[in-house]
DNA sequence: TGAATATATGAAAATACTTTCAGAAATTAA
DNA sequence: TTAATTTCTGAAAGTATTTTCATATATTCA
């Protein structure tokens, strides 16, 4: 069982605006006053990394994945039952998460058993369960 | 100023698959043992809401501007300026993040001058920030 | 061994997202 | 008022992601 991912975006891509008149009709800007902000933000290759994690958990279905295997771990057929997608499409989706390391699996017979790596991801998601009440 | 957002994958997909033979070559699944499971997880809309906020920090150039407004206020043409992107993109950014409430901004002038909302978000990722170290 | 089951995979189709482009709207200054 | 500046907007173009479909691989069982 190989592995690859998707949610590339965040992976390659920079160098847009090679140029740097970046602003459409271009203004004079005097970048003086910006310069020591330019040093202290994310740099582009840690907010992708980032971004790449935040993408991983920002699709219903593989949150719905990983609130499952917060409590049982479960072999592709039964996830897919469970939340009513194509083995096909489950399968596609725990390699992403395969991938980025949130999910283990065990092979057993020819079922395949998934389950969470640790439970960092669920603190995580619970502290942003709490935001979304806050919000509303 | 208007609003209005992307990320609509999230907010209102659902409903693939009606018919209830998911599973490719379609195999006689008990699911009485399953029924437990699918009361206790995540539901639709909530995993869609959940995921909607991940994806809003899952891209490179948002998560950037966050970490810039974490600092510092700034209007529009110098957070374009300061992060190398057109300030049309800047803008189309900024009012997906306003859209859910994670900047606010105040014009001066023929500025507008964003911030943060709040610093859940920048608690958020310093998690996530945290969790990125431990697997390298 | 052959048939059935479970999962994985690549490519294409279906969707979704981000940026650019062209231009509109609002504000300021001359 | 006219010109310049700053921001916003809709639509199209460019790119990315997710699902489906067809098929491959691996395991079990008869």
């Amino acid at each position: 069982m190989g592995s690859s991912t998707s949610l590339k975006k965040n992976l390659v891509i920079s160098q847009k605006n090679q140029d740097n008149s970046t602003c459409h009709p271009p203004h004079p800007i005097e970048t003086g006053h910006l310069e020591g902000l330019q040093k202290q933000i994310l740099t582009v290759p840690k907010a992708q990394r980032m971004a790449e994690f935040f993408s991983l958990l920002g699709d219903s279905n593989r949150l719905r994945i990983l609130s499952v295997l917060a409590r049982k771990e479960l072999c592709v057929c039964d996830l897919a039952a469970t939340l009513d997608m194509s083995e096909s499409a489950m399968s596609h989706q725990l390699r992403t998460l395969r991938a980025m390391r949130l999910v283990s699996y065990q092979k057993r017979g020819r079922k395949v058993f998934y389950r969470l790596q640790d439970n960092h991801v669920l603190a995580l998601y619970q502290s942003v369960a709490e935001h979304l009440e806050e919000i509303d």
